[in-house]
Parts: C-alpha cells; sequence; structure tokens
DNA sequence: CGAATCATTGATCACAGTCAACTCTAGTGG
DNA sequence: CCACTAGAGTTGACTGTGATCAATGATTCG
C-alpha cells in the first residue's frame, strides 16, 4: 500500500455545516464573493464523502453525467479510451480539484475516472448546482471563472516541449498544486505507476525512468519508490523553464 | 525581449447602427432553448462587425479583458508568447467560432489574436453578457455547456499521434468545421503559412511540405498554394485515425 | 516460495528536426 | 518591362532525441 507521504487535510477551521464541510466547494474551488447564506446553500448540495479502493472507479466513461466531484483525500485519474483501443491519461485529480467539468456539454463523461490509490470524493448534483446558481449569479460567474481556468490551464500543456523539460514541469505542477492546498509542496507521493505518468506525458516508461535517474544524480530531486521529495526547487523550476503548465 | 511580431492593431472599417444579425450568437454558437424575447436581448449585446487586415491584431496578449468575439468572416489565429520568448499558435478561428473565452479567469486575455487574412469579428460585451445571463438561466446554461465543450476539446488535442496523422486530422477538423458553418467542406483556403501550421502541429515547415506532398501523391488532396482541396475523404478520415480531434 | 507486476538499465533504430541549398511567387522600383 | 529583393515553400543530407526491444532487478502478494 502506498504510504501517504502528505499529512491529512489542512485543519482550516470550518463551519460545521450538515454536509462534507470539508469539501467545502466555496474555500476548495470558488473563492469569494458569497454571502453566508448563500454560502449555506452551496454547501448543503456538497453531499458526504465516499471512499474508493485504489483502481477502483468513480465514473466510467460515456455513462450519463449528472454529478461533479471535489476530491477529498487521494488521488485520482481520468482515462479515456479511444476508437482503437489505445488508453490515454488525460488529468491527475489531487484533494480539493473538481473533477467532470468537461462532462457537461455532452452530458455523458469523457473519460473514465479511476482512484490511483485509496481516495475518496464528495459528489455535488450538477441539476442542483446549476439550479442554485440561476439565483445567484455571483456563483454562476465563478463556475464561469473556473471553467475558463481549466480551458487556459489545458491549453498551455499544449505545447510541446522537450522530455527532461517535460517531466520537471508535471513535477513543478504537482508541487504547486499541493501547496495550493496546504499540502508540503517539497515531499508529497507519486502514487500513479511510472506507465500513468509516461502515457500522460506522452513519454516511453523508460525514460521516465532515465529522467528520474538523472534529476536524482543530479541532486534535484530524492525519490524512494514512490516517494519523492524535492531537493532543490530552483533547479527544478528551471529545468521546467517557465512552461509552469502542471 | 519579446517584441510583438506584429503590426499595430488595424482599424476598423465599416460601422452599422444596430446589432449583427449576421453574428448572431444563438445562430452561431449558442443553439436552442431562449425565447425571441430573450434573444432579441442577446442580439443587442452583439455589436457591429469590424474587419482586420492580414496580420492586424484582434486583441493583444495580457490586455485586460472586456470582450468575447464572434468571428464573422476570414481566419484569425490565437499565438502567446512565453517567457523565453517563443512564440506557439494555440488555435485557429474559423467563421462562426467565439474567441476569448479562455480570457475570463485571469481577466486577461492569454493569447494575443491576429487576423490570417482579411476577416471580421463581432464584438459582445463579457460584463453586458454575464449581466443577462444572469437573468436568463438557460443562457447561463449554454454559456457553461460551451466552455465545457471546450474544454473536452482541447483536451483531444492532447494526445500524442504521428505526424502524418496529426497532419491528416488537422485538415479533417477544418473540413468539419467547416462543414458545420455551412461552407464547404471538401474546398477551402489554408490562409496562414505553412509555418503557422507547423507551429501549431508542433512540427517543423519541411515535415508539412513532405507530408502534404505525399498526400497530393496518394491523391488524397490536392493543393495549390494555400487552396487545398480534398479529393478522397475516405482516405483522409482514415489517415485522420478516429482522433477527430480538430 | 514462486508468480506477477513494477522499475530499471542497456542496445538499437526510426521519426522528425535541423541545416543548407534551391525554386517560385509577389512586390518594388528603375 | 525587367531586375532585384524578400519571403514562402520545397527538397535533400544528416543528426539526435526518445521509442522500442530485450533482459535483469526489486517488491508485493497469494
Amino acid at each position: 500500500m502506498s504510504q501517504q507521504v502528505n499529512p491529512p487535510i489542512a485543519k482550516a477551521a470550518h463551519f460545521q455545516a450538515s454536509s462534507c464541510s470539508q469539501c467545502s466547494l466555496s474555500s476548495l474551488c470558488l473563492p469569494l464573493g458569497l454571502d453566508s447564506n448563500e454560502l449555506d446553500q452551496l454547501e448543503s448540495l456538497v453531499e458526504a464523502p465516499k471512499t474508493y479502493q485504489e483502481s477502483s472507479v468513480l465514473v466510467r466513461q460515456n455513462s450519463p453525467f449528472s454529478s461533479i466531484f471535489a476530491v477529498r483525500s487521494g488521488m485520482f485519474k481520468s482515462v479515456s479510451v479511444d476508437g482503437q483501443g489505445v488508453e490515454q491519461v488525460l488529468d491527475f485529480h489531487l484533494p480539493g480539484e473538481l473533477v467532470g467539468l468537461d462532462a457537461i456539454y455532452a452530458e455523458r463523461y469523457p473519460s473514465s475516472v479511476i482512484a490511483v490509490d485509496t481516495a475518496s470524493v464528495c459528489t455535488i448534483s450538477y441539476n442542483a448546482l446549476s439550479h442554485l446558481s440561476a439565483s445567484i449569479p455571483s456563483l454562476q460567474k465563478q463556475l464561469v471563472r473556473l471553467l475558463s481556468k481549466k480551458l487556459h490551464n489545458s491549453r498551455e500543456q499544449h505545447v510541446d516541449i522537450p522530455a527532461d523539460q517535460r517531466l520537471a514541469s508535471f513535477l513543478f505542477g504537482l508541487s504547486k498544486r499541493f501547496e495550493a492546498r496546504g499540502y508540503s509542496n517539497t515531499q508529497f507521493s507519486l502514487s500513479m505507476p511510472r506507465r500513468d505518468i509516461a502515457n500522460y506525458l506522452h513519454m516511453a516508461p523508460e525514460t521516465i525512468s532515465r529522467l528520474f535517474k538523472k534529476m536524482r544524480d543530479d541532486g534535484v530531486i530524492s525519490l524512494d519508490r514512490r516517494a519523492l521529495s524535492i531537493e532543490n526547487m530552483d533547479v527544478l523550476r528551471g529545468l521546467a523553464g517557465c512552461s509552469s503548465a502542471l
């Protein structure tokens, strides 16, 4: 079992609403702009967390869209299988991040979402959210902003850069995402197998291995099995270039 | 260091008094679900088209976000310049498509938008649109759906495929987009220079040239200068694989 | 323990990038 | 009208990055 390097969720003294306060949509993903009454309404939409074991399926590709999810702990991956049956890892989802927004359009999930390790999510009915946001303009605005941000991020990934830089950029991006959620930005677990990282970055697993070796030799990281420690953030940032794309 | 490659903003050409019926947001991008009164309100937001000469700048990267744009004729490209001053073509925009949605989040345009040939757009104030959509829930829903669709499309592009397939997929995608807007799906102009296509697809211009030659030899396309004719759509579709990514 | 998966390391190869030369076209000015 | 230029596009020769193939080591689990 992959021992979590990360401590549990940073205790962000939250309201103890009836729903899942730790998944608070507001604090996790939709910052600012709501009064406390609106906030209560919002949080009442968030269901209690459910836990998924490693490799278990949260949503199946092409199944009908009903909810979005907020990751509460652990890690998920989005995987799509194309017409030729080729698997493609599209994304990793960390605690505090939303999953399923790209399903709104087609009303089907375009990819499967699978637990990478033991992980949990809160479910948010999209119907309810959509209905609520109709009566709270600023919530609607936040939703659009969030989508716009994801669109922007997704575009940034579009660039093609050498393999070493791509991997460095990936690690640096993970570091920043963990940091943003209150976890250590220097020590965290790469819970997914190398094969998934390789697939996600469009490289061979062998290449990942060689690049990790080089980074270790250069003293940039230390890596034991899946436990990563960033030893020299400045150098890593340098390797990543300005491509802060995750 | 990153000097803008392009000449100053072009002056707008023709003005009309009222809104631009040809750019009708509803017909172009946000299908269905509005009554005629709502439709009128929506269309009143759409300004009269402005024309831009080749290489002139519609929006400059990092400038403050105020409006989105609906392409009315011609073609635009989105180009971003990263920290190292490297240019990256992120997108091409055809008639009927919306530009600028990825600027909502940061309230700045993440890329410059430049006319590829003589082209025109209608401007839509995002403030006004946002305000209106607060009072028309179904409009708001459409906006979210549109963003979700763009997010999904953007993810599809993420996959990495061999160069010949990537180019075929690009042409096939263009064909479908032209078709969706009522243009010929077999004959259209690749208005942009080869260099831009190459940059967009992450290839060298020489590779583009060689692949075009091969496709011509194989009778898949005919290409005179920038005028493209797809001679065998089935073969093209085959080359593109199932990656209908644009 | 043995089976199975994951990770690492080495040897080889191919796809596409780079460098360089050349052609073709459009635009400019004498 | 032609000469000249500048840029786009094409073609050829060479090279390097990273994929593929293959074998070995490490770890977990039944």
